[in-house]
DNA sequence: GTGAAAGCGCTAACAA
DNA sequence: TTGTTAGCGCTTTCAC
């Protein structure tokens, strides 16, 4: 077809001349908050089609300081919980005009604040960042003080927290989630219920287990420390985990693992060990990825709405950008869906 | 801690000012290609350092034309597939200096085409295309064009390919990965292999079944138009696909399913049934995403070395930007992951 | 080695 | 309504 490359891109002042106007027209018919005479505006348009052409994004946002891009930081779009959220901010974001800019830190400290700068340096007009070190139950004080003068700036919203920082928060409510999960089990009959999975330093982690006790007290249900093995949040936690509880005196006949990869381990330990899943021990868990279709049973798990939740961080940061709104908090609210994974106690 | 926003970033001005030097040696400390006398260079590190200062990415990139971004659109980030190439794209990218733009097509061709069109907007240096209306064994037309006019401007890198227009391709060995499945298959005695999922008009399921039927062929096996069941790409697929096959009079005694997600339908199909994998029935897949891990059994599947994927891609876009290589095709070299799922035919 | 000045492509304030 | 002009922040000649 063409030959190779280096056909410099046409501009703003290519199509001014061929229209016989000036570049400032044609600009404002680009952006339509100007009024152009019909005939001029009609002539520059075509032009525009001609030429397929496309207003370079970066002199744009230089020269009006907005990139219209938010960047978003996540912990791992490989994990299926947050390639559902960035997705769904994704759409939300380009519902609204907006590009988005990825960035996954993989669980490593330091490379997410390297981001947060590459963002700055790219001017994102906001930085959504989900999941990391603004999840831990005490934030990182270099973490605090490198987002706190970035949330100076550009408006930066977090799953999580950040202590010392009054940033804007969108957050799945944990205590709501472990509650429902909790008596959805009680209800079925449970009363030996086990926890799998997680590190009690991150915060949704810690609110899940507190409220697990809780929920167990209200309803009289003695809490045995056995019953509770941490750890991380893949397969392997599951199942090493279950390994463990299944090798108690008084096994457990309902478990909540933290997360569906656990949950996924969690089965397989149970089916080998030649116990049966709904039958002879309930398994839940938290996030309701598409994991919870391919386990057999199907999963009983935890929702969020990921559409929803990606739609309100996207227009949280775009509200907060606009000088629209106040720094807060934003729960976002759980929703336990029951699939073929949990039963009544026999 | 700071009042909120609007404390505007600082300038290379700022810089210069404070450190009495002009905004040009500035820049020279900055991007290093030129000297400066170490006196001066010191100062003004010491300034760059105490304020943190990040140089405006969209200056640099209007003023240079390089925005050292590399555009990626992938068919959808949140099936596991994409997103291990993604990842490993970014991966390389930053490595090598150089960000990543994300976009999901979700199946839609005209998003597709739209993102192209946001991508040159952002003045990306390259653009890497994961599956999408590159995939097709035919090349809508339209497509083709757009394409050829980008890919005229700057470097295109895909996973399939565009009639008509040379671009750089950087393609799994379909060939290569439907010989080692069935061939694993026919060494483990199975001579009733059927296949499930995937859609004949997708270039590389197209080349997956063609050779599979050579290599039936070639051990003499007859092809049976009834074990070859097509459709999508889902887990739907596979257990839809599953049922039918577990209904004809004389049924397979092993599966190949199109991708991770089917080979999870599958399974759930046999076990239904009643049968067993692997012992009444092998199944093995390709793409050996993390899901192979989650089943009971484990799935023996086709790997393609993530890692090395992504920076392949990577590569061939910064060396293509450079105009070090001439558009043309890259092979990527599949494996054979044996895990539990695929045994000898009893 | 270093500063002045032009330019990257666009927007917006100001005149006309 | 429309053109002129002045930036946006950085890089890069071009002189000195």
């Amino acid at each position: 077809m063409d030959d190779i490359r280096d056909k410099k891109p046409i501009t703003i002042y290519d199509i001014a001349e061929e229209a016989g106007v000036s570049a400032a027209t044609v600009s404002r018919v680009l952006t339509k908050n100007a009024n152009v005479r019909e005939e001029k505006r009609k002539r520059v348009q075509e032009l525009v089609d001609k030429y397929n052409f496309k207003p370079n994004a970066l002199a744009k946002g230089l020269s009006d300081t907005k990139s219209k891009v938010i960047g978003i930081i996540s912990a791992d779009v490989r994990n299926p919980f947050y390639s559902a959220v960035y997705v769904a901010c994704e759409n939300a974001a380009r519902a609204m005009g907006y590009r988005v800019l990825l960035c996954n830190s993989l669980g490593e400290g330091e490379r997410e604040m390297d981001q947060l700068h590459m963002l700055m340096q790219q001017r994102v007009d906001a930085i959504i960042q989900l999941g990391g070190l603004a999840d831990d139950m005490e934030t990182n004080a270099e973490y605090a003080k490198e987002a706190g003068s970035i949330a100076s700036s550009v408006p930066m919203v977090v799953t999580g927290k950040i202590d010392g920082v009054d940033c804007y928060r969108v957050t799945i409510d944990a205590v709501e989630a472990a509650t429902l999960l909790t008596e959805h089990l009680i209800q079925l009959g449970h009363d030996r219920i086990a926890l799998v999975g997680g590190r009690m330093n991150v915060t949704s982690t810690h609110e899940k287990y507190e409220t697990y006790r809780k929920i167990l007290d209200k309803h009289g249900i003695p809490f045995r420390e056995e019953y509770v093995v941490s750890g991380g949040y893949n397969h392997e936690t599951g199942y090493t985990g279950v390994k463990k509880l299944l090798g108690l005196k008084e096994i457990p006949t309902a478990i909540i693992a933290i997360n569906d990869f656990s949950a996924a381990g969690v089965m397989r330990g149970i089916t080998e060990l030649g116990f049966k899943v709904p039958s002879d021990i309930s398994v839940v868990s938290y996030d309701n990825t598409y994991i919870t279709d391919l386990l057999v049973p199907k999963l009983t798990s935890i929702d969020y709405d990921y559409e929803k939740f990606g739609e309100t961080l996207v227009k949280t940061a775009i509200a907060a950008l606009k000088g629209e709104r106040e720094p807060g908090l934003t729960p976002i609210t759980p929703r336990l869906v029951v699939r073929e994974s949990s039963a009544m106690k026999k």
